[in-house]
DNA sequence: AGCTGAATGTAAATCGATTCATTCGTCATG
DNA sequence: CATGACGAATGAATCGATTTACATTCAGCT
């Protein structure tokens, strides 16, 4: 009940004094540097085994310029995809011997120039910035400005001064396209919820530019907004409203995983049936998209690799000290097909030309 | 392109130098301690202005035996509700003036003993522990080990060591009964996915417990299993198989977010509409659940006042060195009633005695 | 034996902020 | 006028590890 004293915690002071040598040597062979008698250093060991030291890491970073940690600013902590991304991360850090601070901007601007000041006062190797906005973001001027070393993820296109990673959106799209006009169909809408952001915009341009070149005859709408959930639920009601029964686009391809949500549950309300009905396609795959019946066919985005790329990256500018020119990377995505896309009773309209 | 040169920091040496004073006398402005003149705080600050000095943290942690740092080990960042729980321990932190260091240990015992010590490395104040397991676990264990002020949370009960935190799953869940008795149904089915876990127990007992309190005659079904989701799914079946139509369970609690995807995607696929044939509860809450058609009613958690909670009483023992007998904190939840459980047509087979 | 260069070891300085023990004024009081 | 008492300021020590600059040892060669 009552806390026992803390035991105070051994330091390389107590290491060398046990093994009979100084704390300088006792530094060299914790790292690995230098040159240390076979003998001393198995002392050293020994003492180190002994006493269970473990080096503190803040005393550790205090005189080394280098301090092995590399901070993450993250729009939002509660959506899965940033989740897995920061996972991610640390594992990729971690494996590099780093230590990684994350914190939130809870998608504030304000509050992730602050972050990135923040993150400058630890001294962190490096900074990898998942902006709110994009590559001009508050966040990313902060870093410019206080001349840190970062690299930039997810919402961004290329940079002129950091490096950048996000996933092939626009490669990803122009998939998507392909599987939904080899299926059939000519009449596609487009969805796209939150935030008008670049990503989906870049995701817009490439269904539409695929699918023109594939066949200049088909029909893509949009729907757009920023506006409160209510509201998009009215406009999508309003959108398919406008079609006679048996007309309108014969599926939906949405450009976020919440617009996808909004889109499903209104085709659900007013009784249509996917795939049958209404095919359906999501940009940013979620547990709840292979679990839920029907199962929805999305682009999963490389986490993993988006993260370890950046990680990467990051590295070689801090570690290499490499000042080549920044460069963008675009990981692939991979479409996974579901039972949303399934063509049962394809809504045959018209052919693909040639075949 | 070329990087300039990172411009270096200024130390509370040079606000020294500028504004005529001692680093002694800076330090005791910048944390307002003792007693300094008037006028040399003023230049003091301006000198801080001036050079845009900031604190290092940590070399200001080295000196200080208080360091302003606690640690957070969570189970696992890709969940909604574990991403909201460090956001909210985040925003308590920093609001209190402490950094926070997140680090998963990804479901894992073994990691989550090894954070605990690296958490150890860095001296932090105190650390809030999510444990994989329970208060038994192997962080728990090290924590003590190691003699560690911390909080626990989430998948505990009391422990003699520790303060905890949970939601008050059993309150919560005997609020599920109330809620489905009297609307009528006398037969529920309690669907638990995922580990049986504690708090999946508590959950399962609170409802239970409540039921046959209200209605000694109420007939409550249990599914619970640990397998893979195809398992699962087939249980599911079977179990409704067993029944003649007309005949079976009216409604469904589900003890976990996971599970309460899982019920309804198989009740969606043999064609069980909610809530006119089945009426469905989930424990968690969840954006889908409130997004998609019908609605889903659930339990959600306090997560921000777990949070809050969570910081607040670790706070006290490590500032006020509080050392009185560690408290269990249960925080309520609330019962959000949606299309899931609107009884349209209530399945009434028997009413509530007395009402 | 004497010399050289490499290998090995260590005392001391250093990183930036905090705190302790002391000094320096100033003003009140016996 | 001497003696305290107290407010204010500061030099130096400290935190724990790293690194520098230098000392020592040793093997190899003339």
């Amino acid at each position: 009940m009552a806390r026992e004293e803390k035991p105070k915690r051994a330091t390389i002071h107590d290491v060398a004094r046990v093994a009979g040598v100084s704390a300088a040597t006792v530094s060299k062979v914790l790292r690995s540097v230098g040159s240390v008698k076979q003998e001393n250093a198995q002392r050293v060991r020994e003492a180190v085994a002994q006493l269970g030291y473990r080096m503190d890491p803040l005393a550790s970073g205090l005189r080394n310029e280098n301090r092995k940690i590399i901070g993450a600013v993250v729009p939002d902590l509660e959506s899965p995809f940033f989740g897995a991304l920061v996972t991610g991360l640390e594992r990729a850090a971690e494996a590099a011997g780093y230590a990684m601070i994350v914190a939130s901007s809870r998608e504030s601007e304000d509050r992730e120039a602050d972050l990135v000041a923040r993150m400058n006062d630890w001294r962190v190797a490096g900074t990898v910035l998942m902006p709110v906005r994009s590559e001009r973001g508050r966040g990313a001027e902060q870093l410019r400005a206080l001349g840190m070393q970062a690299v930039l993820v997810d919402r961004v296109t290329a940079d002129g001064e950091f490096d950048t990673v996000t996933a092939d959106n626009y490669a990803a799209s122009a998939s998507v396209a392909e599987l939904l006009l080899s299926a059939g169909h000519r009449h596609v809408l487009l969805h796209g919820a939150t935030q008008v952001s670049k990503s989906v915009r870049t995701r817009l341009a490439g269904f539409a530019d695929r699918a023109a070149a594939l066949d200049p005859s088909v029909r893509v709408d949009r729907l757009l907004s920023d506006d409160d959930t209510e509201t998009q639920r009215r406009a999508i009601r309003d959108y398919l409203d406008g079609f006679a029964a048996g007309k309108g686009p014969t599926a939906v391809f949405s450009l976020s995983q919440y617009s996808t949500l909004l889109v499903l549950s209104e085709l659900r309300r007013r009784g249509v049936r996917v795939p049958d009905d209404m095919a359906l396609v999501g940009f940013d795959d979620a547990e709840w998209m292979h679990t839920t019946w029907p199962a929805i066919t999305a682009v999963a985005q490389p986490v993993e690799a988006i993260a370890e790329r950046a990680v990467a990256t990051l590295l070689a500018r801090v570690e290499a000290g490499s000042s080549a020119f920044p460069v963008q990377h675009l990981e692939p995505c991979k479409v996974i097909e579901r039972e949303s896309t399934l063509s049962r009773s394809v809504p045959a309209q018209s052919s693909l030309p040639g075949e």
